[in-house]
DNA sequence: TACGTGATCACG
DNA sequence: GTGATCACGTAA
């Protein structure tokens, strides 16, 4: 069943975080459908330095102020596309970061997309995933029950979820050892570190 | 461990 | 305008 606004608009976003491993996430790329289980995530709240939306809005990070259960995008270091979903009501700008995937559907197209022709860890990292399943800043701001990306919940349960700092957050201060990254326990798909 | 890569943002 | 910075990935 695919999730709707209700899942997305409640306001505690590390429960959303946690609650959206084992979910499917789903792209269809110009009639190319991809899919796979999250298996790793970060929530970012507006209230901590780690958010982009910290210090307020800005050009970039203004869909993050959207109602929750739209895409934001954007592009890291240049070269790095990533992909969050935003949480929390309209006005409040809290996001989960998708960090990593184990592929179910479309493996072909993610191969192809990643220029690489044998099953590999195309998915277990936040920018490998935005390009594997084709996800680019034309994503930003999209809604997630549009046909081009949505969420399924097929009813997973998950046992054992782990909850470590998030990845990449130096400057964040003390915010930077908030335990919400949250990794489906012993999954091969979770990204290395 | 080093660095590519380009949008973004805080300066002025 | 300009310059430092960055929620990464790969090669080494």
């Amino acid at each position: 069943m695919r999730l709707d606004e209700s899942f997305y608009l409640r306001g505690d976003v590390v429960k959303i975080a946690r609650e959206l491993l084992g979910k499917i996430l789903f792209t269809n790329i110009r009639g190319q459908v991809t899919s796979g289980i999250i298996v790793e995530t970060e929530a970012y709240s507006q209230t901590e330095r780690g958010s982009h939306a910290f210090k307020g809005m800005t050009a970039r990070n203004k869909v993050m102020f959207n109602g929750g259960g739209i895409a934001y995008v954007y592009l890291c270091y240049g070269i790095h596309h990533l992909f969050n979903i935003v949480t929390n009501v309209d006005g409040v700008a809290d996001a989960v970061l998708i960090r990593a995937l184990e592929p179910v559907k479309g493996e072909e197209h993610m191969l192809r997309r990643m220029k690489v022709k044998s099953p590999r860890r195309i998915s277990s990292g936040p920018g490998k995933l935005a390009k594997a399943m084709g996800i680019d800043r034309s994503f930003n701001g999209k809604y997630l029950g549009s046909d081009d990306v949505w969420v399924e919940d097929v009813g997973t349960v998950v046992n054992k979820i782990k909850a470590n700092k998030r990845i990449g957050l130096d400057y964040a201060g003390r915010d930077a050892l908030l335990p919400w990254r949250f990794t489906i326990q012993g999954n091969p798909w979770v990204s290395k570190p």
